[in-house]
DNA sequence: TGTGTCGGATTGTCGGACGATACTTCGCCC
DNA sequence: GGGCGAAGTATCGTCCGACAATCCGACACA
């Protein structure tokens, strides 16, 4: 440790193709240009930006990779708004490589469930409260197939995102989710009288969010998520284990 | 609307980039690669993989941009665990092409606070509320620079997010952080008595986290955000306004 | 031990090329 | 005149080959 003076700061250059991906993400933040309007043809960029376009394409690569651009069916790029689902999956993938517990996991999701549920008791439209409705409905009939409920159960939380009309808390809860619908029909392959209380307690909590009751909406969402707690331990899982890719919702629908 | 019969699903082949991308992440999630080996140079990948250097390029760009690979000092590519600063970037950038508003982030940045004090009354370290006591000493002397008071204050929160011991939290509440630094720092230039009111519950939030207070740390965290808010509509700003890439955190520490 | 030099390895960037595919235009036929 | 198919054009995905800049390691030298 001889604890050289520091005088200088570490030099270091940006490679062409980050430049121009940061020019392009520097207009589209700045509002130059909206989402839906066209960012010109590879050509066009290589142009303005004198650059090859091997160095044009590595740029837009990362853009396109992050959901702020995107092709329209003439293959021409546009802005476009990020999904959710990019940014959880990417998310969720740092977690799994971080190794993080499901404690952490469970913690955090229990502080954003309440608050979600407390914005969808104080803000759930109509519309919303009737596809909850539905949604229970529809896991009635199938309580004894784990998938079926864990799908059902994970649409019913997405829904509950949703109808708390913060997109900030549904960002935040994703990630959670999408360990949660593994882990949840892991658990209902187990725990038989588990889907029985999942849907009574989704029955509650959308009774409270109808009645604008803030209180019972989170003591149901609480008790809901203690229910997965439970129940995970019973499967012979620790809450101290890491998450594992394993428990990451497959890509069945393809795309990316 | 002829509603045809849906016999086929949409056909939709992969670019070659995406794929050699996909394969990559696969290996690495799945933990055939642990963080820190290499994963091989692009001639080496170019031969593994049979497609040409520039399509082995692009692919790997992306796990680049992702932060799941980078590049060591000999500028081989090595496995590696993504920064939480580059995810709540790109989180932070789909909030502001998203218009969220100021309310959603308040919402989600109360509940975040909360569940991230309690874990840090529950856990912080010597050495973590060492640092937060520093933190408070270093804010004392310069209560009348409103930058500086916002950084430290950036500091303090970050630092009771690592005390917290929870990633999944420190990751969730990051965007709020990018974007308080911003606002903070306008409050501050405006509400005069307001960097000593942030100081004050500075201190009483430590004070609870040393002594293990939960009850008392909530309470001071909801009274700091609560200052923030009522700042934020004395500068004349509406909690309903959109946030605004102005509040982005600029990168002047370069890199990325 | 510290320094100058050299060769090899690897990357960043370039220029050009080709086939596939989607969009456009145009001429033909009813 | 309008619908329809064919040709033309635009754009992208992929490939090839190339070169300079840079970094690493080794080696000689003081």
């Amino acid at each position: 440790m001889t604890e050289l003076a520091e005088k200088f700061r570490r030099i270091h250059s940006t490679p062409a193709y980050q430049l121009v991906a940061e020019a392009i993400e520097k207009k589209i933040l700045s509002g130059g240009i909206r989402p839906g309007q066209p960012i010109g043809t590879e050509a066009e960029l290589v142009k303005q930006f004198g650059v090859n376009r091997s160095t044009v394409r590595e740029g837009i690569r990362l853009l396109e990779h992050d959901g702020i651009i995107q092709r329209q069916s003439n293959r021409r790029l546009a802005v476009s708004l990020p999904h959710y689902e990019r940014l959880a999956s990417r998310t969720t993938r740092a977690m799994v490589l971080h190794e993080v517990t499901f404690r952490e996991l469970y913690e955090a999701a229990m502080a954003l469930q309440m608050a979600t549920i407390e914005g969808a008791a104080r803000r759930a439209t109509p519309e919303l409260i009737a596809a909850m409705q539905d949604n229970i409905e529809r896991t009635a009939p199938v309580l004894d197939d784990p998938a079926a409920v864990a799908e059902l159960d994970s649409e019913f939380h997405s829904l509950i995102g949703k109808a708390s009309a913060n997109r900030v808390l549904q960002l935040a809860r994703e990630p959670s989710d999408l360990l949660g619908y593994a882990s949840t029909r892991l658990i209902l392959g187990k725990v038989k009288e588990g889907a029985a209380r999942l849907l009574q307690a989704h029955r509650m909590m959308l009774d409270a969010i109808r009645r604008g009751d803030e209180e019972n909406a989170r003591l149901w969402a609480r008790r809901h998520l203690n229910d997965w707690r439970k129940g995970f331990e019973r499967t012979g899982n620790g809450l101290d284990q890491p998450i594992d890719s394993i428990y990451l919702r497959e890509r069945l629908t393809s795309s990316s």
